[in-house]
DNA sequence: CCTTCCCGCCATGAT
DNA sequence: ATCATGGCGGGAAGG
């Protein structure tokens, strides 16, 4: 039915590394907090899955934390030295102790981060007190981004290959084939990383063998990613790439879910913008309510997040603008962790 | 040819 | 059952 569309499709422009970018540019601003999935996949042009990948890799590095179902908040780079530098001392404790055990056909990671770097939001709603022994979920390219960067944090060679590392990230593996699927991820998170001048893509100089090299994060051009300078609108007007070229031309499947997709798409695109809304409204409230409340008064029992005192080294490293940003992020992640909390605690009390 | 890695099928888990 | 999540690898673009 309908034509090639433009002549030339490009693999290049739909990299995860330019998704990266177009995400980053869209959502690194001062006035973003919560972030859809669905809306990011209808701004950004991409399928779902797509967003999942970024999300998942942007995490590992703490620019983003998984806040529920759907929904993603955005921390930002005033987060990501704190994270590495968390990453690195816990690489360097466990001394690459990734022990991937291999049983007959399966694989298994043994262990497995058994604090998690950032702890920030409970894990959703209603979550039972039962300590549970879960990490099922831990397996990979969350895992796989974060092992990655400690490969470089905690190495003292500093230019990596892409099969050395998954030699590293993996205990020798036998099976070729298991080693293809690895690198690919590691293709994909290296991509994302270089996007964002976190590493850099080189060659090892007598091999001539592609390589890669760690810039650190305060080479990431956060410029880049500002968005346009003063307010202005997260107006459609500048559609990303083949908007939407992967969702609706390749209706190769006549599986009857067309219209599911579709719709799906459809009523999604306003719900960002109103949350967002009522977070600045909150902001605002906040900022007024915690001034007598937050120097050392400490009225609460238990201290939610992280400590104050790396909040304090990661501001001392900022400018002032940032750490303003900065400290909003934090007041919106408190609120939402105590109203997480209140919301548990009136449902248990309600319920029995 | 070999390297890079996008795409989306489909397993798995939550609801 | 439907929906959310994301592992996985085929196979095509790029070099």
């Amino acid at each position: 039915m309908e034509s090639l569309g433009r002549q030339s499709y490009s693999r290049k422009e739909k990299s995860l590394g330019v998704l990266v970018s177009n995400f980053l540019r869209l959502y690194n601003r001062d006035d973003v907090d919560l972030i859809g999935l669905d809306d990011a996949a209808g701004k950004l042009g991409v399928e779902r899955r797509r967003i999942y990948d970024v999300v998942n890799i942007l995490e590992s590095i703490g620019l983003v934390a998984r806040r529920g179902k759907n929904q993603y908040s955005w921390r930002g780079f005033g987060q990501v030295p704190t994270v590495l530098s968390l990453l690195k001392e816990e690489g360097m404790r466990e001394k690459f102790g990734i022990i991937p055990c291999v049983t007959n056909s399966e694989m298994v990671l043994y262990d497995q981060v058994r604090e998690e770097p950032l702890k920030l939001s409970p894990d959703d709603q209603e979550n039972s007190p039962s300590p549970k022994l879960d990490c099922k979920k831990e397996k990979s390219l969350w895992v796989l981004a974060q092992n990655f960067v400690k490969l470089f944090l905690c190495s003292d060679d500093d230019l990596i290959t892409l099969d050395g590392a998954t030699k590293a990230l993996l205990n020798v593996s036998q099976d070729p084939m298991n080693m293809r699927t690895k690198v690919r991820r590691l293709y994909d998170i290296a991509n994302v990383f270089s996007s964002m001048n976190l590493i850099e893509k080189t060659h090892i100089p007598e091999t001539k063998k592609p390589a890669y090299r760690w810039l650190g994060p305060k080479a990431i051009s956060e410029a880049r990613f500002l968005a346009a300078p003063l307010c202005d609108r997260i107006e459609p007007k500048k559609r990303v790439f083949g908007t939407e070229i992967t969702n609706f031309t390749t209706t190769k499947r006549a599986k009857t879910d067309c219209s599911k997709d579709q719709k799906q798409y459809e009523s999604q695109n306003n719900t960002c913008s109103v949350i967002k809304q009522e977070q600045c409204d909150y902001k605002s409230a906040v900022k007024s309510l915690v001034g007598p409340l937050s120097p050392a008064g400490t009225s609460k029992k238990t201290n939610p997040g992280k400590s104050n005192n790396q909040s304090i080294d990661v501001l001392e490293t900022l400018s002032s603008t940032h750490k303003l940003q900065y400290c909003n992020h934090e007041l919106i992640g408190l609120l939402g962790h105590y109203t997480d909390t209140w919301r548990s605690w009136h449902e248990e009390f309600g319920r029995k």
